[in-house]
RNA sequence: CACGGGUGGGAC
């Protein structure tokens, strides 16, 4: 990109407002802060008047390097150089503030916004419901929720799914089913998403009958699982000791033609090494290698561990080799 | 021109 740069430049071809703002983000999308910021400084230098975008890039950067100190000092900026910050300058800045947990004053840019007459739209509204959640404020994530649809502004599938998520985590899994049913009632339908984080909390909570049940009502509205779904079925039930099942499920994908990835792979021969049935567990490496999926570090540590425990360090000490000659790096 | 949000799986 810099020696593009150079060469417009050379062939007298300037760079305007336009090609330094792609340069900004960028070089912020490469994590190359001090460039991105150079840049800024260089089109300063060169007499080309940043404008929101330029402003907008910058704040969006800089907050998600989580440099809320530079982002603020870049807003504050802006608005003495009297460029008029746009809805997605403030819910830029919005996210910056949640990231870092300024809740209070994330609420008091919305009221800022809004007396300048920019009205929030769903991505401002997902930039909140998802920071008051991560601030363990979920009581108002649903007010924000409720805010939208009076002020016809419906919360997306999106909304949806990270509230749901963010209910799950934090236990509050009778308010997730909740809002499973306020979707449906307004007409949003749960994806495979949806589904499995649903699937993902019951497993987690020992309910993996429940977890069955939600998966075959999936099935029953022809949203098929893919290989998250069954993945997260094959683990929770593992975790739940309930091996047939899980391996039930490994047979069902496969006739279903959904490929197991390395995930799924890993997560099998977990669950057999984790109750010492060990010719299982090596049946799942030859289908494994059959398929030709490559073992990544975690599946590799996973089968190390497992040979230690059961007293193997020869062999853990030669897979600990074969993995190194295999250019797997040991993390 | 570019640009803002959010969503499910494995070892520890």
């Amino acid at each position: 990109a810099m020696a593009l740069l150079d060469e417009m430049k050379k062939n007298g071809i300037f760079p305007d407002v336009v090609t330094y703002n792609s340069l900004i983000h960028g070089f912020f999308v490469s994590k190359n802060l001090e460039e991105a910021q150079a840049m800024f400084q260089e089109m300063k230098r060169e007499g080309i008047s940043p404008n929101t975008n330029t402003y907008s890039s910058l704040i969006h950067g800089l907050c998600q390097a989580r440099k809320l100190e530079a982002a603020k000092a870049t807003f504050h900026e802006m608005k003495s150089n009297v460029i008029i910050p746009d809805v997605k300058t403030y819910t830029s800045f919005i996210r910056g503030l949640c990231i870092v947990g300024e809740w209070e004053e994330a609420k008091c840019t919305v009221h800022e916004m809004e007396s300048n007459g920019i009205s929030l739209d769903v991505i401002t509204y997902s930039t909140m419901i998802l920071g008051s959640i991560r601030s363990g404020k979920w009581e108002e994530a649903l007010g924000i929720v409720s805010d939208m649809n009076s002020r016809g502004v419906p919360p997306d599938l999106a909304i949806y799914n990270s509230l749901i998520h963010g209910l799950s985590e934090i236990g509050k899994f009778e308010k997730a089913k909740g809002v499973v049913c306020d979707m449906k009632s307004k007409g949003v339908s749960p994806d495979v998403v949806t589904y499995g984080i649903m699937i993902r909390a019951l497993l987690q909570t020992g309910h993996w009958e429940e977890a069955k049940c939600i998966f075959n009502e999936m099935k029953n509205k022809e949203i098929p699982g893919d290989v998250i779904t069954y993945s997260t079925l094959i683990h929770g039930l593992f975790q739940n000791g309930k091996c047939e099942e899980a391996r039930d499920m490994y047979y069902e994908m496969k006739s279903e033609g959904i490929s197991p990835d390395v995930v799924t792979f890993t997560t099998m021969i977990h669950g057999f090494c984790g109750i010492g049935n060990w010719d299982e567990a090596k049946r799942i490496l030859c289908d494994m290698r059959e398929q030709k999926v490559q073992p990544d570090a975690i599946t590799y540590y996973m089968l190390i561990s497992a040979l230690i425990k059961d007293g193997q360090q020869t062999e853990a000490m030669q897979l600990l080799e074969f993995m190194a000659e295999r250019g797997e790096s040991p993390n």
